[in-house]
DNA sequence: TGCCTTTGCGTTTACGTTAACGCAAAAGCG
DNA sequence: CGCTTTTGCGTTAACGTAAACGCAAAGGCA
């Protein structure tokens, strides 16, 4: 491997000129440039990236904003892990990051995790940006200079360095081919359940779904917690008993329904698929009353985020603007492939 | 972050002897590496990795014995593909790997390409071990001293420092799941197709199958290649015609079944499902004709054997002994999710 | 011609770690 | 007691790059 040194030799100048032609910075003949450039070409010159961050004693403090870990029923820890992992990994390369978390369902304390963390000054931000009206502005002057990371919801309208998520029209469609193959025969319906807050990409988890559905598909609206969800809970016992082969969740509160059925002795004329490996979902799949769990990855977005900006920030080569992640398929059969918590 | 020095000025003594004592070499009194070690402490020393392996000019140098590209149906590409990718990433690092490609179907070139590798020296070795025989002592010298990953197959009774592969008894058992559910209410039987040759985890594929499928399943084993091909495909012609309902195939060449219920206009009628994304598996997934292909990472795979021996070798971390990647189900809906090579 | 500015480039220090080298003090030995 | 060996530790060069600094030569101007 050639080194600075060697182009320099070979271009018959001093490795302070062949930097300053590098990097473009002071002063240097045109002449000079041109024989410091074709030696790089001919010795098929390369910095050394260890050398660079050494000379350059760069640091990547990383803030990250999003939802606490335990809400949507630990949703946010997969993501979280995969971040903390990451973050392990590239400890010894002076990466760090600090964590803002806010409450998904109040604005308040959105903003207020942002004002937090605007006290100081980050190498770069990953952002979970589910308040699309608020986060609209935020990150327009940050993203002057710095890179913006968004993962697992994009808002296309802000300005960001890059997203990373999941292809969510796609997943309704997956989940209503596996829901036809296992509703083959029957003659009811579907009950398609999603939360009653809006949120843009369970609306594209329904829109796929419902394209590719085979039975009609019956929209049930679930609040998020309280007296008002007993209620509706109830009201849905009585439209599965009736007239329901299959339920699809489009969030990660499939065991929500999974106990019901269960307690009702449901789950053997039902079937029940859902969204992502949280701890409740993963149990209910195992005594096989979730029948499918689909999920994007959520850990490998949070290893993906880290990774975008360390390789932005410390090795300076650029991401896709879009990095989308498989959608995967998991039942009882393969969820102990998945179940160390790496994926 | 703590340096060196800083730990070094806490102890009252100079590097030299921080060093030495980290490193438990040269001399040093008891009492002074006991206040160093305090010290390390104290501060939450880490080394540096990028000013250590730059002062040691650490090079890793791996050498890959496998299979050639295209091998089973181009099934070596992926894995070569995701080594490729991984290299291309670490290569201002020092990481760089000599390719000896053998033909898995005949053991001379395996002895030969191995012959041709042992003429250098490597800091780590990558193999494909599929002729189990002729591996046993093979590495024993070089495992002596250098690392050895095994990927793909693993050979429990040769010394090596990683595996990493799959578990191939649950994919069979997933695809029985995956083939109950495509079979319901169908009364015949299930044609597992297998190649010839003999090959531990494809055993393993057919007997998680067999356990778990609820229709009959009928073995049929298939040459490689030539007239004894051709002839045995006729066979199957007319098993599948009378009294099947699925066929399964346990290694990457769904597609040659594929190519005959085509040709037969018998895909509407008969469930197929077989392993790997190699490109002809893709096209008759993509018309349809294949229901199911189930992977096990091939791309991740090359991408972690490389990474397993970078950390080995530059960074010093060990992995673990197995290291295996999840089973993935893909189907029309999410394979164009997979689909880029990156996965 | 003398002085000042600009241009082009070489020199040097720093980044944090490793490891070779060698010096002083202590210990061993006749 | 004087000599050699051992012990303990400090100093230093090297890894490859970045960037500040400053020197010499050339050019500009009166």
């Amino acid at each position: 491997m050639a080194t600075i040194k060697d182009v320099a030799r070979l271009a018959g100048v001093s490795i302070g000129t062949v930097d300053r032609i590098i990097h473009n910075r002071g002063r240097f003949a045109s002449g000079t440039a041109r024989r410091v450039k074709q030696a790089i070409q001919d010795l098929d010159y390369t910095p050394d990236i260890r050398a660079r961050n050494l000379s350059l004693s760069r640091k990547c403090r990383i803030a990250v904003l999003m939802p606490s870990g335990e809400q949507d029923s630990g949703y946010w820890q997969l993501p979280l892990g995969g971040m903390k992992r990451a973050l392990a990994e590239l400890a010894s390369s002076h990466v760090s990051a600090d964590f803002f978390h806010f409450d998904r369902y109040n604005a308040e304390t959105y903003r207020a995790a942002f004002a937090r963390m605007s006290e100081s000054e980050y190498d770069g931000y990953i952002v979970a940006p589910l308040l699309a009206a608020e986060t609209e502005k935020m990150f327009e002057d940050i993203y002057q200079n710095k890179p913006v990371v968004f993962f697992d919801t994009d808002i296309k309208s802000a300005p960001r360095y890059s997203f990373i998520g999941q292809n969510s029209k796609d997943a309704g469609r997956l989940a209503a081919k596996l829901t036809n193959l296992m509703t083959r025969g029957c003659k009811k319906r579907i009950v398609a359940v999603t939360p009653d807050a809006e949120n843009e990409h369970l609306l594209y988890r329904l829109d796929g779904f419902t394209e590719k559905a085979e039975l009609p598909v019956t929209i049930f609206r679930l609040p998020a917690e309280g007296k008002a969800l007993k209620n509706r809970l109830e009201e849905l016992k009585g439209l599965i008993r009736e007239e329901v082969c299959a339920v699809y969740v489009t969030d990660s509160s499939a065991h929500v329904i999974a106990e019901l059925l269960e307690r009702e002795k449901l789950s053997d004329r039902v079937n029940l698929l859902g969204f992502d490996m949280v701890p409740d979902n993963v149990s209910y799949l195992q005594k096989g009353v979730i029948d499918f769990i689909l999920t994007q990855r959520p850990v490998d977005q949070g290893v993906l985020s880290i990774q975008t900006l360390y390789k932005k920030v410390i090795i300076g080569t650029d991401s896709e603007d879009e990095q989308f992640l498989p959608i995967d398929i998991i039942t009882l059969e393969n969820m102990k492939t998945f179940a160390d918590g790496r994926f």
